[in-house]
DNA sequence: TTTGTATTTTACCTTATGGTTATATACATT
DNA sequence: AATGTATATAACCATAAGGTAAAATACAAA
């Protein structure tokens, strides 16, 4: 895993607006124009210009020109990307707790005293 | 899946920022209070004391109180849902594809010309 | 060439975000 | 009681984000 990934901040940027990710929801089913994917909602013309072009610098969708139209799609890549970085931290810490899990069921086992709460040592200010 | 999920929102807005994600990386790992988690980073303890507030706030972490210390830890279930989301749309543009794929396939097949690209129909402005 | 349709750009406004320093709060230790 | 350590809050600043209306651009059709 890099260091720092400048894609995951703008992916993860552009589907934290409800908008941009209905449009996305849209696109999933199949290329669309910008009036088509305007027309649910209520906002500006420019304003969803403005939301495509966010979603278009990260990655998310590409659009090609037909005439006048200019058809946008969904663009997977950084999908991955940011799934994949989910689910990295996701697994790491439920293995965490696993490995926790298991280490306190031993140490009931080994102490026979399956009430007491397990405390975990934690460092004082000054030992 | 629901119409509007604000969850969402404010999941994907705090994954977002690189140091917000690092938190998280570093508590994937494990429990830890706020100067730990302060210390990789060249920012002041209040921009960190915001950055864990946005993650509380987001759901993605919680926090317990151990004398002066409050340590933090990771919370998956906003992960879960963030990963659904993404994987639903991810899987259904794939499907699309796939589909499309397989019925330019058989265009080939009974036209019995390759080299033509296919030209998805479109229509005029008035027909 | 004029008109209509699709889309973008510009200029502007309001609010949110990410950062700072200085100050306050909470608890432990001496 | 006084001091030190951990963290949060307040007040402030610069910039980014999301929205609008009005104007500009690009192409098709009449």
């Amino acid at each position: 895993m890099p260091i720092a990934q400048p894609r995951l901040d703008t992916t993860f940027a552009a589907l934290a607006d409800p908008t941009r990710r209905a449009i996305l929801s849209r696109l999933a089913i199949g290329e669309a124009s910008v009036t088509e994917l305007a027309a649910p909602f209520t906002l500006s013309l420019p304003a969803i210009s403005k939301h495509l072009k966010v979603l278009e610098r990260a990655g998310l969708i590409s659009r090609s020109q037909e005439a006048q139209w200019r058809p946008c799609r969904l663009e997977a890549a950084p999908l991955v990307e940011a799934t994949d970085w989910i689910e990295h931290h996701h697994a790491a810490w439920e293995a965490r707790l696993d490995r926790l899990g298991t280490y306190l069921a031993e140490l009931r086992k080994t102490t026979r005293n399956s009430s007491r709460p397990a405390r975990t040592p934690r460092r004082r200010t000054r030992p």
